[in-house]
DNA sequence: ATTGTTTTGCAACATATGATGCAAAAAGGA
DNA sequence: TCCTTTTTGCATCATATGTTGCAAAACAAT
């Protein structure tokens, strides 16, 4: 008998991810995303409570998101897949108007909270073992070794890529490293 | 005939900029300057204009300093000074009352304001065009091919290191990394 | 249609904070 | 000592924004 929702929760969800990905946390003030999603301030507050437990059920959305796209990547684990992976960061096409111009929403969001609350700082701490685990498991399959220490190298570049690409507004502004970094992958074959 | 300034600008300046640094520019309320340079609001105000006006200033000053490091490392350029860079880097001593610990200031910058004012844009862009210039003019000391790509992803890479010291609020976060750029540096001695 | 429950829109509140008005205080010269 | 000018401290303003109170509206079951 009680009135049902006039909104679909994961859609208004993956709206705001939008919102605070290109906009930031501080400057994604609830009256723009009442303006973005078209739900109302009262309903949003209602649904998803106060500002950060809003944002850490983006943040997990946008994990989610992610992991597909690594498990696509890494699918077949190896040197291969790694330098394979960066050339792909290396060729994207550069779209104005495309989410992934803003870099990556974990980045960002460690960079603009300086003391992260302990939830946002745990959702931060699984995406990057995420990356770090799928580096390592591909040096793992080709018996590379330093293996940890390369594995926190590409995640480090891929950070570096991500700044690079932020500051740009720019995907492609992440070539060049891109480049350097799939050729040094492909050097650790024979070592 | 009139009343002098009870203060060194130059000297608060140097204390704003370590709360920016450690703090981030929304964080850092004038507020907290009062207390932490021990001069009014009232007469930060009078001296360095609006909140953004002193940030610029902070930027010029943090700029000056890192090139005097610039200058320093990169006295003799080649392979052998980058390489050496980065080796400081990553034997860099973990201490945590270190500002250096927040990682660095133009990096955090880029990221907590999205959108710049042209002034303080304009300052990132001479800071990194100054890390590009020495890390170029080294490699063009050694006749290492490839110079722009190169010269960026070095660029990148010290972004990247900057960007795990700033999420572990420790220097010692960048050492993976380093000696790994380090190690590829060295490698392209023969190409 | 009536009723019970939740949602929703509107308005208002609380708070933080950059900025400023103003008058008293300081300092040096005449 | 007095006068002029700048500085400084205090209180206040203006504004942005997360949050909430409240009552009307919407919906489904009976």
């Amino acid at each position: 008998m009680p009135r049902p929702r006039g909104f679909d929760e994961t859609e208004v969800l993956r709206a705001a991810m939008m919102v605070f990905w290109r906009d930031g946390y501080d400057a994604t003030t609830y009256r723009a995303l009442e303006a973005e999603t078209g739900v109302g301030v009262r309903s949003m507050h209602n649904t998803f409570g106060e500002k950060d437990r809003l944002f850490v059920r983006v943040l997990q959305l946008y994990r989610g998101q992610a992991e597909e796209v690594v498990n696509g990547a890494f699918a077949t684990p190896g040197l291969a897949a790694i330098a394979g992976f960066f050339d792909a960061m290396a060729t994207a096409q550069s779209d104005a108007g495309d989410v992934s111009a803003a870099g990556c929403l974990m980045v960002n969001t460690v960079f603009e909270l300086g003391e992260m609350p302990e939830e946002i700082a745990a959702e931060v701490a699984a995406y990057r073992a995420m990356w770090r685990d799928a580096f390592a498991r591909s040096l793992e399959a080709d018996g590379v070794d330093r293996q940890e220490e390369r594995a926190e190298f590409l995640l480090g570049s891929l950070w570096g890529m991500l700044s690079q690409i932020r500051l740009a507004r720019d995907v492609a502004a992440a070539a060049p490293m891109a480049r350097i970094v799939s050729d040094t992958v492909r050097g650790w074959q024979a070592g």
